[in-house]
DNA sequence: TATTGTAAAATTGGATACAATATCCAGCAA
DNA sequence: TTGCTGGATATTGTATCCAATTTTACAATA
């Protein structure tokens, strides 16, 4: 019964064309290729992935659900647009939830955890490009609450992150806030070692919420000069 | 620009037919007419809708994204079944997700939320399929979360709660429980009341735990029972 | 000229049919 | 009994066709 289980990860590789039409088109979407209030048409999805029509209409029902598109009947499909209040209510979520998965994580995190995590933030002090940042900030959390051994809890903090990753992006521009982010990543970190619960958690709390108003400000100000 | 979204939720109800087939099979699920670890046959569903296999399939990969189903490329699709861990885990992650949603609904309740909410509390009373009272049940604790206002927040409870609904159905047969929880509620709808938000956060999030506990030690216990 | 009405084109939604592939199971050999 | 090898079954994917809807273009009218 156990070589079952290594057999299954194999098994999970035998992607059917959906999921892996899916998976491009989310990634797509996450690097901005394809970016907020464009329409994907069926037809032209199909002709470039060089697939039917089908697997491309299974892929938009997953990512609709995924939240990262919209489905008009009749009218296509178009990449979700968040207002400045919509990722408001989006940090508001991941709070309790990070921290949620963070309480779990801390009693099980090793010094390999530690490691990882210390090694990513270094790494991300090195690096200039907004994209590839973005991603190392997410490493290093995600790291943190891969040891709550909880998968599901974990999946749904990672759809959220992707529902905001575009737009967060727009904010990383500036270094001031690279540079704040990884202080506030180390204070988190030291608090983990030590097995401060409380103290990471506060800390995490305050880390996302300033995330989430560096990022609504930006958006309301780039919303209020569209209204002009 | 305002029309416009007057025009919106007409636009809504123009239900396209994997969307029907997926309410349908989102309600069976919900309902136990189909029951966990039964797989589904695309060829049947569809003979059974009357609709060509293309809609089924796209609505599998909407409940499989939803969590009720699962699917297993080239094997069929199987209703989702859960174990007393992950059981767990759902409520874990509801615990901190109600409180918040209840935190930001508490200044915006007014009186007739309460009276709605008082109402279906009676209601409840009243009633004694478990199926009803299951329903009913989370009517009370939708009406509080909706004056939130966050929609987003809203519907993840929604999915979360439609997830365990399944299994909270088979504890549900105690009357004992029924009355412990209906108590636990006039009391939380007292504190809101009161908008005595600590003391309302404190008792959803003891109701919630209550829950889960009583869900969990009964689904281990059947798994218990499995093994031998 | 601006608005309204209508027709054609484009796109999506869905059904049917067919080919390809993977899984499952029964029968057969060792 | 164990392991392998077929065929049967079911799922997956594609192609083709038609219907429904939306959009666009164009003509008609005030």
């Amino acid at each position: 019964m156990e070589l079952q289980e290594l057999v299954l990860p194999e098994l999970k590789n035998f992607k059917t064309t959906p999921t892996l039409v899916a998976e491009a088109l989310r990634n797509g979407i996450l690097k901005g290729v394809i970016r907020a209030g464009q329409t994907l048409r069926q037809e032209e999805l199909a002709a470039a992935f060089g697939v039917s029509r089908i697997p491309v209409r299974e892929a938009f029902r997953q990512l609709e659900a995924e939240g990262l598109i919209k489905i008009h009947p009749h009218r296509g499909a178009v990449v979700s647009s968040l207002s400045a209040f919509e990722v408001q209510e989006l940090f508001e979520i991941r709070g309790p939830l990070e921290t949620t998965a963070l309480r779990l994580a801390i009693p099980n995190l090793t010094g390999l955890d530690f490691q990882k995590a210390a090694r990513i933030l270094d790494l991300a002090d090195r690096e200039e490009t907004s994209s590839r940042w973005g991603e190392l900030n997410w490493d290093f959390h995600a790291t943190l609450y891969a040891a709550a051994g909880r998968p599901r809890l974990l999946g749904m903090l990672v759809n959220l992150e992707q529902n905001v990753d575009r737009y967060m992006r727009l904010v990383l521009t500036g270094l001031d806030y690279q540079q704040h982010s990884q202080a506030e990543h180390r204070a988190l970190l030291a608090a983990c070692r030590e097995k401060g619960v409380e103290k990471a958690v506060t800390l995490l709390s305050g880390h996302i919420e300033a995330a989430g108003q560096k990022l609504t400000a930006y958006l309301r100000q780039a919303e209020e000069g569209e209204r002009q």
